[in-house]
DNA sequence: TCTCAACAGAAAATCATTATCATGTAGAAT
DNA sequence: ATTCTACATGATAATGATTTTCTGTTGAGA
């Protein structure tokens, strides 16, 4: 896992890449907006990202991250979670479709290996007939770490 | 498929059963919310549950739909699907976690068969560690009829 | 340095959902 | 059948995440 952290800040700058091509300008708090995002491991928050922005630019506004948020969704740079009992949750590191597994207790949300995805897709095209354009693949529960935690 | 709509009834009388169960009363705004709850095969949101019961007792409130779906989803009696970008959609029939089809044309949700589902749980507990307790599995495209139509 | 469209920040608007509360009524007791 | 009351309805207000609006500011090209 050496190697993580060096893709991170690929991918940190293959989004300013993306913004120079589209003639985004380079804003402080943009450029923020996104090292928060692609650095954080929590699939965060909005509001966690306000927070971690607001650490270096303290007059930071969440209107400012959320219109980042909503650039980078135009892009098709973020993969955006939704949760009907929470706010959104974000993947600027994955912006494609893959599966979740999230913590009710801690709310942790983690991407683990799963090969049966595409599988499914194809189980699915083939029963219904819809031509299949994404997924959404949640599956919920409690982390091992909590596990511990709540037999106590 | 013949037996399906005499499948609705016994669902149906379910829930009324439930009801009595807990005490709760059966009042004719109840009633009609659970009928179009269960008789709706679309998956339908609270804004088409309060039109179909506004065909019978035009005076009814909005809330009383959401009291309602809320009243069954404490009874674990309905299966709420939430949305960031539309309104939550509910299946009364099938209470437990099941996948979906959506069509982003035309808003279409139906259920499919699959069989897959379980193994992918399987692999999920085995890989993370994870306890699973639900999951979410949904497809999103365009449903047969709608690709007729945009073809041409 | 100058210019100006794009941007940041503050505040208001939106929208689905939930909470509140006065009035009505289901259903049990009489 | 009548009465009683706890629960349900319906109208309205509150909520909270997100989006929009507006005004002053600024990135970046000339
Ligand atoms: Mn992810
Ligand atoms: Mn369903
Ligand atoms: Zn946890
Ligand atoms: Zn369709």
């Amino acid at each position: 896992m050496k190697e993580a952290s060096e893709d991170l800040e690929t991918r940190f700058h293959k989004l300013m890449e993306k913004l120079k091509e589209h003639q985004f300008r380079f804003t402080p708090q943009r450029i923020a907006v996104l090292r928060a995002l692609v650095f954080s491991d929590i699939h965060p928050s909005v509001e966690d990202v306000f927070h971690q922005v607001r650490e270096q630019f303290p007059t930071t506004s969440i209107a400012t991250v959320y219109k980042t948020v909503a650039l980078l969704k135009d892009l098709g740079e973020i993969l955006e979670l939704g949760f009907p009992d929470m706010s959104n949750r974000y993947d600027a590191r994955k912006p494609y479709p893959h599966p979740h597994v999230i913590c009710l207790r801690c709310r942790k949300i983690i991407d683990p290996e799963l090969e049966r995805v595409p599988e499914l897709e194809r189980e699915i095209r083939h029963k219904t007939g819809f031509l299949i354009l994404s997924h959404r693949v949640d599956f919920f529960g409690i982390c091992p770490e909590c596990q511990q935690s709540e037999s106590l």
